[in-house]
RNA sequence: GGGCCUCUAGCUCAGCUGGUUAGAGCGUGCCCCUGAUAAGGGCAAGGUCGGUGGUUCGAGUCCACCGAGGCCCA
């Protein structure tokens, strides 16, 4: 007789092979209209609202949006689990330069310039171009499982979001933090425009460089040395910047001169312009601050400032300082009042403003005058011819220049509230939870030391500053009123604020308004749109406050977020609402190769999330996001992929196992009562329960690697190697309706459950997969695991005696296994089966062996287990041994376990007898 | 060049406020099973904690410097 079939062998149609990339798609057609279920279902529940920072529109999605969007899912599924309502809309980033400038390239092929075809034109191709990427990285998202409003999402560039901005730059107008002033831009002389750093192209230039003498005031014959390029920028010149620790040394030449140079390029400058003499002194760059110098052809002086950007690669150290034309100049300028001076109009020739013999002279012609001035003057030490790298416009390929223009600024010292808009910021990061915690003084020393915020962009693709200046007076036009009204116009207007660059300023002005100062109605529109950051610093506004709930429970992005987004998004709320809109903030690495380089096309090693989608699946991406410490730079690659592969297939297995033996159970009515059951399973539901307190902790303190590898430990360790292994036998051989097979089926239940529901956040697709198997068994269940409302502490209760006596068993366990590997290894047995185990001794572990002996053959799955000193191959330590040899009598064909002549019944033992009998069978 | 951060077995991670022979899982090797089967089980070998120098009775754990890497700035 083939007693296998009179065995509850495993049954299942969960499959073995997950086939992921298939049978994903597939869930994801049961999922469409979940989160709207969910948002029904669940709206009494407490809300927790993880704020979505919108990527930008351009191009498919890239490892580092995966990692994001899957860390931020995993949060919001963990928050369901946890009883609470989520409300998670995504949301994208629609303005700026990449667009523009991919839009402009597409242009360039039919031979068309942006300034051809009109602002309005141009914008609706920019508004298409991310259009059509808003919605080719929707699908994306929603394809690794990514669960939340996609119907709903908030797009910058949708006219309600535009308007709400547009109110939002109304209150920073009204509250008087909004200030015009001058900053230096790149700019084109010959195409009369503003040029962003991303767009200058660096080309050879061969320009003047000079050595200039800036005489001393208090001391004669004595003078700064500097070094420039441009000339022509030394009319603008308002200070001289050094290097605080910096050396300098003041050198006298024969003529009596002395000159002050940085020591350690002093070999440099006197081979460079042939001066000689000796070292009177040498002083830090901080003892010559606040000298004072007088410029080299103007009635003007100027003085020494400190400056962190002064370097000792070239020149003399000591830096000639032009804020209206250098950033760097501006930057330190901005700290000591002086203002961006630039006598320089839109086509390059000096104004007014510069010295007469300069007067509308373009200003690489006038390097010519200037250096024979300062040769008349006897101040120029050195000239010659040099070709250096230099930025270049990229269109019309001319050099570019820095170029003070007027630039709308949120002032960081503006008052809000008694406080300076600085002050307020820093004082609310304090009240903000960064995760982790070193976050928070990466964006307080950003806040401390970043400048004005220059919010004013010369281009086409954004949201404008919508304020009017009136053609009488010049006044600014900037009122609430105007701006609600614009905000409104913008709203209702199907290309949302295109309208201003179509409309008349008449049409936008509200009826009838004129000049609050001089009562004019002639007006002109502001030309400059607004920097996207601000765009998406007001995401709070248009997306978390029109729920009625001031602060987001989270943020969470890259850390390059905490200069970007985290601050915008501060900066603007602070100065709005007088706080920040978050009460966290969570920050992730960067995605890396397995040598831990950043992935760049050149080097070859750039992976794409679709890559792993297809070949193997989004839980295997989502499973990978979880496998490594996120705080940190995060590796991928192919090993690393292959070895999260092994980990899906040990959790699948580890699932279908229990799917397999759980057929014929219905949990209602055939659960086994807690306290009724078998010690074994009391004990591998207080495992559970352990997993289940460790795995919360991972995921309410964000360590998601945590739960990651307590879930794989107990897959492997605690169900794979001992329980399963051990319950088999109850499991299989046992009568369907048995309660040793009853007890270990209603762990398995509590056990796949609570995995199910656990590990859900994470791998969703297969969890629900699962989740339709349990369903079978349950079918009362919710149709979605995350639907689902189980208590998973409730379902794992920890036993701590049980737990003491198994501590010691599982060590007992250890100890048989290798003396079983040693009989096995000299062949004494094979399977564990055919061993005889002896324990004695006088230790705890006996004594411990012993509550248990009619099962402690079972637990070590061996036939036979004796409490006397024996065996052939043995193992000692202090108060115990073990020896092992062949097991006694012979296999029971049904059962597999070894038993003495004398404990069959038939041709089979008399436990397999017993449970024939009452199952009907009748054996040999 | 500056600020912040990381660096523990082949891989991914543990290792609390410094204190016995540095742990886990995976992978690898060898073996077993064939009633989870393109599965399952067992045993074993692998680190001196990026490097150097300090503080200390004692450091992976504190300090300094160096190296490799990442983000931001320049």
């Amino acid at each position: 007789m083939d007693y296998k079939n009179t065995l509850n062998l495993p049954r299942t149609s969960f499959p073995m092979k997950a086939n992921l990339p298939q049978r994903e798609t597939m869930i994801l057609t049961k999922w469409t209209n979940l989160y709207k279920k969910i948002q029904h279902e669940f709206s009494k529940k407490e809300i927790f609202i993880l704020h979505d920072g919108p990527p930008y529109a351009n191009g498919h999605i890239h490892m580092g949006h995966a990692l994001n969007k899957v860390l931020k899912d995993i949060i919001n599924k963990f928050n369901l689990i946890k009883g609470k309502r989520i409300n998670y809309i995504p949301g994208w980033d629609c303005h700026g330069l990449p667009i523009e400038q991919q839009v402009e390239k597409n242009l360039k092929k039919e031979n068309k310039r942006k300034e051809d075809i009109g602002k309005v034109l141009f914008r609706k191709m920019c508004r298409e171009y991310a259009k059509k990427f808003v919605e080719i990285q929707k699908e994306e998202f929603i394809r690794i499982g990514i669960l939340g409003d996609w119907e709903n999402p908030y797009i910058t560039m949708d006219p309600k979001y535009q308007a709400i901005e547009i109110k939002e730059l109304g209150k920073f107008f009204k509250k008087n933090l909004i200030v015009k002033s001058k900053k230096p831009v790149y700019w084109c002389i010959y195409d009369k425009t503003a040029e962003a750093e991303a767009e200058v192209e660096y080309r050879e230039k061969t320009d003047p460089s000079i050595y200039v003498k800036f005489p001393l005031k208090d001391e004669d014959n004595t003078f700064l040395v500097i070094w420039t390029t441009t000339p022509w920028t030394l009319p603008a010149n308002l200070g001289v910047m050094v290097g605080e620790d910096y050396e300098y040394s003041f050198i006298k030449t024969g003529n009596g001169d002395v000159f002050i140079i940085a020591r350690e390029l002093l070999d440099s400058v006197k081979e460079k312009t042939g001066i000689n003499g000796e070292i009177i002194k040498t002083v830090k760059g901080r003892d010559l601050v606040d000298l004072e110098y007088e410029h080299p052809f103007i009635d003007r002086t100027g003085i020494v400032y400190p400056s962190e950007f002064v370097t000792l690669t070239s020149g003399t150290g000591l830096v000639h300082m032009a804020p209206g034309h250098g950033i760097e100049d501006y930057t330190v300028g901005q700290r000591y009042g002086l203002e961006p001076f630039s006598p320089v109009d839109d086509e390059g020739r000096f104004t007014d403003e510069a010295p007469s013999f300069l007067r509308g002279i373009n200003i690489f012609k006038a390097n010519e005058l200037i250096i024979e001035k300062l040769k008349e003057k006897n101040l120029l030490l050195f000239e010659e011819k040099i070709t250096h790298s230099y930025p270049h416009c990229w269109r019309c390929k001319n050099p570019v220049i820095f170029r003070a223009t007027p630039q709308w600024f949120i002032r960081m010292e503006s008052e809000v509230n008694g406080k300076t808009l600085r002050e307020k910021a820093l004082e609310e990061i304090e009240r903000v939870k960064w995760i982790p915690r070193y976050g928070k003084n990466r964006i307080k020393s950003m806040v401390e030391q970043r400048p004005d915020w220059c919010i004013s962009r010369q281009r086409y693709w954004g949201v404008p500053v919508t304020v009017f200046y009136c053609e009488g007076c010049g006044t600014v036009i900037a009122d609430e009123e105007v701006f609600e009204h614009i905000a409104d116009i913008v709203e209702n207007h199907p290309e949302g604020a295109d309208i201003w660059f179509k409309a008349e300023p008449e049409e936008l002005l509200p009826k009838g308004y004129v000049c609050p100062k001089c009562g004019g109605n002639k007006f002109k529109k502001e030309e400059d749109i607004l920097d996207v950051w601000f765009d998406s610093g007001c995401s709070h506004a248009g997306v978390i406050r029109p729920l009625g709930v001031k602060k987001a429970d989270l943020y969470l992005e890259g850390s390059d977020q905490h200069r970007g987004w985290f601050q915008a998004s501060l900066l603007e709320s602070v100065g709005s609402y007088g706080e920040a809109p978050y009460k966290a903030v969570l920050t992730h690495g960067f995605v890396v190769d397995e040598e831990g380089k950043k992935m760049s096309k050149s080097e070859g090693n750039v992976i794409s999330p679709q890559e792993i989608i297809n070949q193997y699946g989004a839980d295997i991406l989502r499973l990978w996001v979880v496998s490594e410490d996120y705080t940190e730079d995060i590796k991928i690659g192919q090993n690393i992929i292959k070895m999260i592969v092994e980990d899906y297939r040990k959790i699948r297995n580890t699932m279908r196992f229990m799917l397999s033996n759980l057929y014929d159970f219905d949990p209602s009515s055939q659960s086994v009562p807690y306290d009724e059951m078998f010690h074994f399973d009391k004990w591998i539901l207080s495992r559970l329960g352990r997993v289940v307190n460790e795995v919360i902790s991972g995921y309410e303190n964000y360590k998601f690697h945590l739960v990651y590898h307590t879930m794989r430990n107990f897959a492997s360790k605690d169900l794979s190697s001992i329980y399963f292994d051990v319950v088999k036998d109850r499991l299989y051989v046992y009568k369907p309706d048995s309660f040793e097979r009853r007890s270990s089926q209603t762990a398995l239940y509590n056990i796949l459950l609570v995995t199910t529901v656990l590990l859900s956040p994470i791998l969703s697709f297969t969890c629900e997969e699962v989740w339709e198997h349990i369903r079978e068994i349950d079918k009362t269940l919710p149709e979605s695991v995350f639907l689902a409302n189980v208590e998973v502490k409730k379902l794992a209760p920890i036993n701590e005696d049980i737990e003491r006596d198994y501590g010691i068993l599982l060590k007992l366990r250890e100890h048989v296994m290798k003396v079983l590997e040693e009989a096995r290894r000299q062949g004494f047995i094979k399977h564990p089966y055919e061993a005889k185990v002896f324990i004695s001794g006088d230790g705890e572990i006996t004594s411990v062996a012993r509550k248990y002996e009619d099962y402690i053959n079972f637990f070590l799955t061996v036939s036979q287990v004796d409490f006397e000193d024996g065996g052939n191959i043995f193992l000692k330590e202090e108060g115990l041994k073990i020896g092992v040899d062949r097991a006694e009598g012979k296999k029971c064909p049904r059962c597999w376990v070894y038993f003495k002549e004398e404990d069959f019944k038939g041709d089979v033992c008399t436990r397999c007898a017993e449970v024939l009998k009452e199952m009907g069978v009748h054996s040999n």
